[in-house]
DNA sequence: ATAAAGTGAAACCGAAAGGTTTCATATCCT
DNA sequence: AGGATATGAAACCTTTCGGTTTCACTTTAT
């Protein structure tokens, strides 16, 4: 188990900016320009939430030149799936609630 | 579709103090002065953690004397559970045509 | 050597979050 | 009726959050 992360992977993901982040860079690794490209917001505000995605573990990065690649790294997200399993027998999925969810993104 | 809630799921669950409230709740329904002796902080904080949970459609509550009972509804994490599911494709393959489903929207 | 590109750090700002205290209201008990 | 119980609403405070602007640093290009 890694060292202790400065953020919660439950807080990391509230937010819906940082959740089409890790969509994003699902696809492939990418360089904070290209990203901020996807956002209305500055450059400087999405790699401060890129900063708090990578203190939850969820994504790291390399430098290649004077770029930031950053890529993807999903494995936290199971501390969510392992508190989610323990409702799931309350639930049942139904496939129609995914669109709601993709009108999301 | 339920109409707009004003709080979201992914921001409903990213409080620990309402993960437990939750997770207290599924065990059996309970008013608010119940709960709140789980919890270090106010009554009155408690309560408005309900009221978020409430907004969020993850939980309601019905009058029963003077005591206001709180009941657990799990429907709405079926949206994390979605969103979850579009990640495991990296560590599991099963999931390749709900992945296929997001993917065409 | 100089300029431009890609980026984080720092300082700052307004709004929202989470907490408390106080007060009002409804219900139960005697 | 009168007091105790259970609770939300309101007002307020402090910290965090998401955002911006400015600045410095590194790497690439000319």
């Amino acid at each position: 188990m890694p060292a202790a992360l400065k953020h919660d992977v439950f807080q990391a993901i509230a937010d819906p900016t940082r959740r089409r982040l890790l969509r994003l860079l699902a696809d492939e690794e990418m360089p904070v320009g290209a990203l901020s490209g996807h956002f209305p917001t500055s450059r400087t505000a999405v790699s401060k939430h890129l900063r708090v995605l990578e203190d939850a573990g969820l994504v790291d990065h390399h430098k290649l030149g004077r770029q930031r690649l950053y890529r993807l790294r999903p494995e936290p997200l199971v501390e969510v799936k392992a508190w989610l399993a323990f409702y799931e027998r309350f639930c049942d999925k139904r496939v129609a609630d995914l669109k709601a969810f993709v009108e999301d993104r």
